[in-house]
DNA sequence: CGGGATCCGCGTGGATACTG
DNA sequence: CAGTATCCACGCGGATCCCG
């Protein structure tokens, strides 16, 4: 389901609501449009996000989460807030 | 942090409590031993995992999760949830 | 029982170039 | 802007053999 190391993030940065691809692009530090593509195609795929496009000239396009990734939400800021516990610690010790 | 598909596995049926490298090892459906040995390996190198060595014949070793790593758990089962509810879903459209 | 060593395949990700 | 195509590197996992 969360296949792929950038999934949790991809929602991540979807939970403040839809955002278009170049969008994520810029604000997920270091990911490829390759892998993102790729990312977003499996969400879509396992009904976790939905993509809307927008036609129009420049083209655009948006990504959303459904409800049920709306679900993940909750967890995925609990696992990333025990992640900063783990790099304070390390930091310190 | 929870790196290599397995790691979530591993946390879920700690999350029971103790378990020796056999239980685990037997009860996670189709792991093998050198991928449990090396996700136990990481996850008790970022701290989320303990490793007790019960010296005896036959030699025995018990791992548990450290109070981070129970942090984890209900981020995890809320994530398997919404996977079973992805998996009906599936089956029945 | 609790692993480590080795070999090997595949998926995922990175970089770059190209397109509608 | 929103991707796709191609090539390549590496991490992760599977299988098998072996050891204390």
């Amino acid at each position: 389901m969360l296949r792929g190391a950038w999934a949790p993030n991809v929602i991540w940065y979807l939970s403040g609501g839809p955002r278009r691809f170049g969008e994520l692009r810029h604000d997920i530090p270091r990911i490829s449009a390759r892998v993102l593509s790729a990312r977003l195609r499996e969400l879509e795929s396992r009904g976790i996000v939905v993509r809307r496009l927008i036609d129009s000239s420049p083209p655009s396009a948006e990504y959303d989460l459904t409800e049920l990734g709306r679900e993940l939400i909750p967890a995925i800021k609990s696992i990333a807030a025990v992640g900063t516990k783990l790099k304070l610690r390390n930091v310190s010790c």
